[in-house]
DNA sequence: CACCTCTATAAGAGTATATCCTATATCTAT
DNA sequence: ATAGATATAGGATATACTCTTATAGAGGTG
């Protein structure tokens, strides 16, 4: 593939995950953006690779807005303000579904990943 | 989540993976859009839910500019005439890189997996 | 105190993707 | 003939992603 960071193989995408990712972390307990970006980070997924902070608090106001979580502004700490999000019993029902899904995609993976091997070598 | 099948809970997404499977289908050997979309969509990732034709036409141009594909047209046969894609040494050499990434992203849509499990439950 | 870095949020711009609809044309079966 | 499957592809719209920029407080160092 042509050696650019960009080329789809070398796997920077996969990006809806971070749906999942956030439910994840958001189950735990309240936590703001800032956080939640680099607690995916951490994620193996992730790779160490945190997503994009901006990206991130785009998703979250959009996850608000379907009603997967809520925020609420935290200043009870030193620091500028915090815009804490709370996932949201759709968010939790999401989460559980997302089980199922994620098993799906496993296995979906682990056959194209098969396949993969098997086309490759010769 | 709302019931909309829109939610990415419910897994319609992991486009991404158009471009490895493509990749995988014609290591086989030349093929032509359409068929390619067909093949795809009878993988167990994609469920029996074949990804939109002509998203997969686009995406073969996209390829080819890119130089993972080239292209000639097959008029060999009846009925219309058919652009049949061929992998290239760059494609295949982005295919063995792709058996590194989909390992990778197995292993991450495990720890993930594991994670959802126990976040859900309670 | 001036400066830098880290934390924290968010809008703007430009680009890339995705999806749906439409158009074209041939072939097969009823 | 008429419908449905095969086959390719462009237009329009919507969404998403990335990069840049703006704001602002906290903590540390020279």
């Amino acid at each position: 593939m042509p050696d650019r960071p960009k080329c789809p193989c070398m796997g920077g995408s996969l990006d809806k995950l971070i749906h999942p990712a956030i439910l994840i972390v958001l189950a735990r307990g309240p936590l703001h953006g800032y956080r939640i970006a680099r607690e995916i980070g951490e994620m193996p997924l992730f790779d160490g690779d945190a997503p994009d902070v901006s990206g991130v608090y785009r998703f979250l106001k959009t996850m608000e807005k379907k009603g997967f979580v809520v925020s609420f502004w935290d200043t009870s700490n030193t620091g500028p303000a915090k815009k804490s999000y709370q996932i949201t019993e759709t968010g939790e029902h999401c989460l559980r579904q997302w089980v199922a899904t994620l098993d799906r995609y496993r296995t979906g993976l682990t056959q194209l990943l098969r396949a993969a091997r098997k086309a490759a070598e010769h």
